[in-house]
DNA sequence: CTCTGATTTAAACGTGCGTTTAAATTAAAC
DNA sequence: GTTTAATTTAAACGCACGTTTAAATCAGAG
């Protein structure tokens, strides 16, 4: 095949599908040159493993995503006290800015941050809080100060709740989407999933605790 | 080895635990067979294949927890209209009983629940709907009656929404754990998560549906 | 055109996997 | 004690994987 400069953009796009789908260990390199039509080796002499292409691709979301996540609440803070569900809520405008990027580029995303929180051992937790750790806690800053009631330990768990919720939700939302239309005859988009999940998440982050 | 009617025990002993801890298709044979001290050929020879190990491994604690669990939320009916918090807190005594059955049995089952959904692709959605179909509605039932202002659909939303939460902290609870108690020196067994989540899964499920 | 460095290619490497085989060993029945 | 079936064992099978190699091909500069 002819040279072609784009051949890092076409395994990125093929392995990022694919890794949303099934998964980084259920994925091989083979697979992914395939469906990009590139060379097996290639991914080695752009990546130089496939640890580092799982990276890569996580990277070319959370570089995009991040920075507008955390722009968001900043602005939403210049107003005065949101709520948690208008912190929440203001997450949906860069989430759905994935679609632009590429097609399905929301459900994409939290499949990987998904699957990647899942697999790699507490090895994606720590590259996202060592390279995006200031974003993150702008977040989590804002909803520390909503629910000033929820002690920090506490918190911490109810957002990993929150992370499990909608990270699930994503990536069974084509199977869930089917059955909500099939027993119920309701149509939900992810967009509609998103903002169905919100009040949601929002109840159960600010929910008092009990000492029973 | 001498002859040792328990090498099915031995094996399920071994694999439940790996599973648990790194996933079952990062879980090799020979590990599980090295780590149970039997031979690596007695797994195909007693259970056939690597898949019908795993699904062995989930019966052995499904056919435990899923009639005591159902048992649990009937007999709570029998009684005066329980609480969502009331009906969730009812899982957590067939829950803990588990580790009667086995050291650290809590944990592992809800692990490998977790490592089950995520990984298998539907296929335990659907062995769990069918073999404990009866089971699940008594649950799902309890629930629905507990918030009778949430329609139907938005009920199998939030039901899905809270098997999310379930799966994917119990999936990552380890890690978390070690997270809190490096962060906020509060250790937490597992009893104590299943304890922080159902105040959380609680107040989302029943929350009012906001038509904004 | 020629040279040079970057990229692509086909092939092979070594490894680990689930599974199968056939012989050896064991336990139970007679 | 002999026979029979169940179980254990060591070895090998075929396959798929990530990675490496070395040659072929390409694009750009002089």
């Amino acid at each position: 095949m002819a040279n072609r400069s784009d051949t890092k953009t076409r395994i990125l796009d093929a392995a990022e599908k694919l890794f949303a789908e099934r998964g980084f260990s259920e994925t091989s390199l083979r697979l992914i040159t395939s469906k990009a039509e590139v060379n097996l080796a290639s991914v080695n002499y752009h990546f130089g493993s496939k640890k580092e292409l799982i990276r890569a691709v996580l990277a070319r979301y959370l570089d995009r995503f991040m920075p507008e996540a955390s722009n968001a609440v900043v602005q939403l803070k210049q107003g005065s006290e949101p709520s948690l569900n208008e912190i929440f809520s203001s997450l949906v405008k860069p989430l759905l800015e994935l679609n632009k990027f590429k097609a399905d580029g929301t459900r994409t995303f939290l499949q990987l941050l998904g699957r990647g929180y899942i697999e790699s051992q507490g090895h994606l937790r720590w590259f996202i809080t060592t390279h995006y750790g200031e974003h993150l806690s702008e977040f989590v800053k804002a909803v520390a100060e909503s629910a000033p009631h929820i002690p920090p330990a506490e918190m911490f768990w109810r957002l990993h709740f929150t992370l499990g919720t909608v990270v699930f939700t994503m990536a069974s939302a084509d199977a869930l989407t089917e059955i909500a239309e099939a027993d119920f005859n309701e149509h939900n988009d992810i967009e509609a999933v998103i903002r169905k999940v919100i009040p949601y998440l929002a109840a159960g982050v600010a929910v008092p605790v009990t000492t029973q």
